[in-house]
DNA sequence: TTTTAATGACTGACCGGTCAGTTATAAATG
DNA sequence: CATTTATAACTGACCGGTCAGTCATTAAAA
């Protein structure tokens, strides 16, 4: 009922994209002041509605910032596995290069990094909230760099290291560069393209991957 | 002034330690509650004061927030400045490894990477706190880094990279280090030592550092 | 006594959440 | 078509609680 496919440009009068809308609103004004100083008020103006008629769709503050990390949690971390499951068997070296290209694109781009800097932030205060993302992000990210590890292994590109270790310095880097330039507005850069950034970094990782020449390629 | 050093075991009284006492407590509470939800009595009584008598050493709670910040900066970045210049020169592997060691064991205490966490936090909104730490903690991070990594391709060590994607390979790693187990409370770590992890990461990028012996011949 | 350290009741503003009332739209009716 | 009825979408004033910051008062120290 009520298709109302008409989207009057002009006044009011719209149905069940207002959810969407809200978290929108909640993701920059949570962004801008944090979540415990955020207003609601805030919120509503910006999505275009007044303070009461927020509460007709999320019953607290609180229940929009779940709902605004389990609509974001997952989708970087699902295509990065799809990339890696994709790639990794033929190519695990361009995997990883590709690995780290998406990470860097999705991580410098603060529309998109929004999200995750929020997790980051307010996860230590909302248990729930960082159980969520490990489950739907953390662990999905860390399944995906050890099936690449794995591949890489088996096809003789890759040594072995320790896979948290690897963890570490593949999702690092990453981190890193959205701390710099999101948060502290690190400017200098001398490779301004994220891909560029990304490559390098690949580069040196891809080398220090390699399985040793001299000795048996054995563990470590 | 006032040596006032009797220490009365019952009593109140208690003169100069305060400030730091204080900023001790608002450390805890600042990071267990978030800046805006923090309440001063909250902090007041950690320091076992009452409220009214830390507005006698802070004038506010943000300055409370400020002091915090700039008690702690720097110390950790500046004895990775000072490891950096004595030993780059000699031995720009081992610096490395003992940066990245420094960096891990640091970086993997609750209690010395709350102040980090605090700032990453909330770094966001309180632009002067930005400004502070790009000045005294990552601008002498950064200078470190090209220090050594300088001093290894001068030697013939390392080959010359990007120096702000070494910056982000090396920081990023206990940087995630620091959110997985801080944070998200990510259990498994194969490596649970922080020297064991550093010196997992420290081996592959040193790995990733060496000059490429086909091309450009270094030692051996 | 005077000075200093500290208290805790108090104020005033702020804000999450509620709700009685107001629209805008659609459906039913004439 | 105009008119009435029904209701979904929305508003904004309001309530209750919270908390940063103040200040008159107290008590230890000098």
């Amino acid at each position: 009922m009520t298709r109302t496919t008409s989207n009057s440009p002009r006044r009011r009068r719209r149905p069940d994209a207002r959810p969407d809308e809200i978290l929108d609103a909640a993701l920059d004004i949570f962004s801008r002041d944090g979540f415990a100083a955020a207003r609601v008020e805030d919120i509503a103006a910006a999505a275009g509605l007044s303070k009461g008629a927020v509460y007709l769709y999320f019953p607290s503050k609180e229940a929009m910032l779940n709902a605004l990390v389990e609509r974001s949690a997952g989708t970087l971390a699902r295509s990065a596995d799809a990339m890696v499951a994709a790639g990794a068997p033929d190519d695990p070296e361009g995997a990883l290069r590709g690995l780290l290209r998406l990470l860097f694109g999705a991580l410098a781009d603060p529309k998109i990094s929004a999200a995750p800097r929020l997790v980051l932030a307010e996860a230590g205060r909302f248990p729930e909230i960082a159980e969520y993302y490990r489950t739907h992000v953390l662990d999905i990210a860390r399944g995906a760099i050890t099936a690449l590890h794995s591949a890489g292994v088996e096809a003789g590109k890759f040594r072995a290291v320790d896979s948290d270790a690897l963890m570490r310095l593949i999702a690092g880097p990453g981190l890193a560069h959205m701390a710099l330039t999101s948060i502290f507005a690190f400017p200098p850069a001398t490779l301004t393209e994220p891909e560029a950034m990304a490559d390098a970094i690949a580069d040196l990782l891809l080398e220090g991957l390699r399985p040793r020449p001299a000795l048996n390629a054995g563990e470590t």
